[in-house]
DNA sequence: TTCATATTTCCATAATTATAGAAATATGAA
DNA sequence: TTCATATTTCTATAATTATGGAAATATGAA
């Protein structure tokens, strides 16, 4: 991951209620939640929720899939998880102890329960 | 770490300069950098500088020590750590495959080279 | 069609953040 | 003391970001 998109994911998730929407939308796993799901679980006015899910969609922390009159919502967990492997990189680079810190375990999307 | 606490973290993070200059602190490992070093290779004026190390101080993730007339920076490994931690501890919260993320390896300051 | 729902775009405004000059403070050296 | 250096605080301005009403678009149902 470059630092000019790292930066765009720090951003993105730098922020209460974006935060707080990538949160849920961890939980949710597969399924993930549609924007009007986001939008009673956040309290956000539409137009407000909008915006913040163009900043994550941006950053590639959410992808999303039009299904109908609905706009499903999922984090994008590849994304997550590089960007901890971004932080963990830069962690020890040019250091003469290269290589202290091992890659972080990944995160994987949980399944849905059925 | 608390909510509140990460995303101060990350909104010290989230803006280019404050980034670079962390890194530079993490790269400099237990030595540290000086304030007028830190405006030397980030080439900010020094009021701005100092406001951005303001922020990454609040945050947590810089401490420093005045050592006669220079005040030396270090990046808090422990700060940063507990933020890769609650960036994963939260990925599979409330999920009925809880723990399928272990905990992030940790990130050591790295020695100085005598 | 027509209508209702879901979501976005457009736009203006309010709030926050970044920038840096100038003055102030802290320290050590002469 | 006096002076030079290092850093911060004060302050103002510019730039960016957040918020949300109203109108527009997209979709499916009647």
């Amino acid at each position: 991951m470059k630092s000019k998109i790292a930066l765009a994911c720090l951003n993105a998730l730098a922020q209460e209620h974006r935060l707080n929407i990538f949160r849920l939308l961890v939980q949710a796993g597969e399924t993930g939640m549609a924007v009007g799901e986001l939008a009673g679980a956040t309290g956000l006015a539409g137009a407000t929720l909008t915006n913040h899910l163009h900043i994550l969609r941006r950053a590639g922390m959410v992808s999303d899939e039009r299904q109908g009159r609905v706009i499903q919502c999922r984090a994008n967990y590849q994304q997550m998880n590089a960007l901890l492997g971004f932080l963990t990189e830069n962690c020890c680079a040019d250091s003469a102890d290269a290589g202290c810190c091992d890659p972080v375990t990944v995160c994987k999307p949980t399944r849905r329960k059925i």
